[in-house]
DNA sequence: CTGTCCATGTAAGGCGTTACATGATTGT
DNA sequence: ACAATCATGTAACGCCTTACATGGACAG
């Protein structure tokens, strides 16, 4: 249900065509959702059958015609609501973890490579969310709206440190591996 | 994909039903991953046909039949071959993410009761956390195969440090919220 | 003239959830 | 007597992905 609520939120921004939120998620909210092209037209049908949406249709001749999507009166209160709802919580499935628990079966080489792969793109993440990050922290002072600036960093910030987590945890499993005594952390 | 391999993994130590699959799931990695009794049920159906498992079938009068899976080479085969393969990157979806980021409609006392329900999960799941991983150290002499047992703290530990992230990172979220002074911070 | 962008959609299949259905056994 | 556990499954629905399909505009 979270894809329906973004939709609402960025077009209560500004009203959208289906191309245009798709290019919208890619550059705002990839780092904790993307959401592809067939689902997003799909899903704004959906959402204007259920009067959360209204469609403008733009004629253009010779071309198909291109839908721009308007959040209604209904839509705005939906969003609204589900803004201040907790979420139910939802199962965490980490396939990574699957192959972690059941090495067992393979050897430390095969292990190591596994996790140094995955340490590279912890690094890689993480460079990049930096560099997100520092790139919008010098626009700051150009900001409209200082609270919804400050909310969108936290998002960013929030995948810094779960990224930054994700590198301890390997650099640790990584070294007690490599000097297999294989002894749990003490905490 | 991974469903299918976690079953390889389990029915390689030992021969199970579906249901005592179910249980296993439930006991051992349910911080991790979880698989409802229908998913199992049907995919086991489904690696049978593929010639990842067998089917040992066990009549008991008057009752229904129970059925044991065991894994077969191929599937061995196929285990072998995922656990030392690292992962397509896999696209991370973070609904409360969204919340936060369309903050901008809610007012401050909205948004922060949301953040202070969430902080709530994360404290209960930390603890959580610290008591299976504190139990099972306690039985760590215990432990037949010490490398397999270091991988199985492992992924507790994996647990701990994403959950005290999110802790840290909401700690911060609300403290910048009531200060109102709506300032990143720096990195 | 070739490729990329704009802009729309459909089809098929996998994965996951919830609910439904059956019936014996074991524990309180 | 009643509830929980053992043990099997089916049905229906929702979400997401991949691939397919169409066709004008515009830039190099």
């Amino acid at each position: 249900m979270s894809l329906k609520h973004a939709i609402l939120g960025f077009l209560s921004f500004k009203p959208l065509s289906g191309y245009d939120l798709k290019k919208t998620f890619d550059n705002s909210v990839r780092h904790f959702w993307t959401a592809n092209q067939s689902q997003i037209y799909r899903t704004l049908s959906k959402m204007t059958d259920e009067g959360l949406l209204s469609k403008e249709i733009i004629e253009r001749d010779e071309r198909l015609d291109m839908k721009i999507y308007h959040v209604s009166e209904k839509g705005r209160a939906e969003l609204h609501q589900w803004l201040a709802s907790p979420l139910p919580r939802q199962n965490m499935r980490e396939p990574f973890l699957i192959q972690v628990f059941f090495s067992g079966l393979i050897d430390d080489e095969e292990l190591l490579g596994l996790l140094h792969y995955e340490l590279r793109i912890a690094e890689e993440e993480l460079a990049a969310y930096t560099q997100t990050y520092q790139a919008s922290m010098s626009r700051a002072n150009q900001a409209e709206d200082p609270r919804a600036f400050f909310l969108s960093m936290l998002t960013l910030d929030y995948g810094l440190k779960s990224s930054q987590a994700m590198l301890d945890w390997l650099t640790i499993a990584i070294k007690e591996i490599e000097a297999k005594t294989y002894s749990p952390t003490q905490i």
